[in-house]
DNA sequence: CATGAATGAGTCTTCATTCAT
DNA sequence: AATGAATGAAGACTCATTCAT
């Protein structure tokens, strides 16, 4: 079945040029199928695009927390979840690139709609982990949630910038910063 | 001149619809004008956006240092621009969603070219308010662009979050975690 | 054996949507057997609609011609048909609509010569009966084919308008105008 | 200007090919117009297919009801109104046929629903002509909008089959049946 | 007999851009 | 300085048809 290999060409092709550049004649090409092909197993651009969303968040959240259990501490989770996170980001750079930028104006509206509750999933998955590390501590009252897509977004725009200067810093010094922010926030000093 | 009324019915579609969806005819019927016009006093529907992003960075770079002058530590004064560029980003909030989401893949090379020199010299700007911080403290080692990079993501992700779910939190409390955020991780402890 | 299952999904698909805006899906999934099947047993749609018109063609002429034998007098034979036209129409109008409207340009070639080649068929079945009944008055002149033709057509129009304004009319009253129309033309005064 | 290029080529391929088989190509092609010159005056293939037919219509009735005038008696104006239809018939034929066949299933409901509505004002036009001649008879009581919508309806029926056949009638033949339908039904004998 | 994944030619439509006025 | 009719390349999407199983 090509459904995967179309998924692929998709993800591909997307982070490459962005929503609207990529044309479902470039995606056939690059999978290798014709244009009826993709048709076949999704009703529309739009639709493609949001599917390739919905699996690419759940591989991450899934792989997130596989990783979850084995720690014990809940500090030290919260190092491990950054670092797992620059990891897939670098990783998946290209999706990651989908995911943080093109959620915004000029999608379709209902394709807009659902990739904004997943992100939101998201965030909520992280901003309870945040919450059980701040349980321990006097700063309890901090928004967790807010936090959470405060980490999310400074992540991006951390690992954008690593990847854009690749010569200036390292993901140590990212997972560093990140962890700081994060703590500076919930529970410093 | 019709020039300035091109430019203001430009940054209200291409906000509301994002730079692929707005399309020539939209601005010129917003500005009132007809459509050979635009490319009277723009090249093209690139170039009219850059000089939109353009003039946008400048006035807002303008507008937080004039603030800068009259405050004098340098502590208050990374409060202050933080306050400032909340308060910027809830004004202009259509306007900031192009900034930080559509300058990404998909937009004609050379214009996407100079709008990320016009980002990297922002953030140049504010790595250099944040070293000026740091230089009080042990930390000068830190990487205080890399640090701008991710203050700026942080800020557009919590002020969506904002937008978002308003009932949820206020201004204050986002800048009160940004503070902590740079803050934790020049100066903490 | 499907192939009569997909003739009368094909009916009713045709019917709802007219020959163009009837896809081979709709049909397929009406008649509940995979896509390939309908080419297992039709050639092509062409083919499945000529056989649908050719069937029910057959089916009214067999009716009507049924309906014949049992009338003795040419003017009540005519009357009958009139009547039974009718009923035949609004039982099947959907069905009669296709016959009436969709067999114009727009079909494939050949398709449309057989159609057309069967409808001229029932014409002339209608004429021998006409023209039989002009036999006894003076205007076994007229064209008798031209007649039959009118009255189909005729049938056609006040049947598509009783559908539309059922308050307006009856199927008696049509008749009556039909009768007197034919016998206004063949042996009036 | 071209729009009424475009019209003319429009008429010309819909009623050869049928309002689904003609392409916004071919028509572009045989107005010599460039496709987006089509889409420059119409929004769309079926607005362009509905001021086809509407525009149509209006250059009918003007010329019958300009031809009306000069009549006296109404049973003289039925006859010339006949006449008239047939001789407007065959010199736009290809008009004609989109006329009567192409209003059925399958188009565009919201284009549909106009074109019925444009054709049930021009049967009505012909009912009150009707009425008026049956005035003076005793056959008042009958449905003159109907006879009306029988009387189009027949002329269709009548002169395609000329246009088939044209050594086996002639238009004078179908005036005379045509009137007799009318004059049988209104106030025969 | 029957299936359904795959095809690709063909369709409508959009839109940045040009140019004569 | 401004216009708006005209363009044509490019895009999303449809659908009858094929074929290996």
């Amino acid at each position: 079945m090509s459904r995967d290999g179309i998924l692929e060409a998709a993800a591909e092709v997307f982070s490459e040029c962005g929503y609207y550049r990529a044309s479902m004649d470039q995606i056939a090409e690059r999978a290798k199928v014709a244009k009826g092909t993709l048709y076949y197993h999704f009703p529309s651009k739009a639709q493609l695009f949001k599917q390739l969303i919905t699996e690419g968040f759940r591989m991450i959240r899934e792989r997130v927390e596989g990783e979850l259990n084995r720690s014990l501490a809940e500090e030290e989770q919260i190092r491990n979840v950054i670092r797992h996170h620059i990891d897939l980001y670098l990783e998946y750079s290209s999706l990651a690139n989908i995911f943080f930028h093109e959620i915004s104006n000029g999608l379709e509206e209902e394709v807009l709609r659902e990739l904004k509750a997943e992100r939101e999933r998201y965030v909520q998955f992280l901003a309870d982990l945040l919450a059980g590390a701040g349980q321990e501590t006097e700063a309890r009252n901090i928004n967790s949630k807010l936090l959470a897509a405060g980490l999310v977004s400074m992540l991006d725009g951390l690992c954008g910038y690593y990847l854009d200067h690749r010569e200036e810093t390292t993901p140590d010094e990212i997972a560093w910063i990140l962890y700081r922010a994060v703590c500076g926030a919930t529970a410093c000093c």
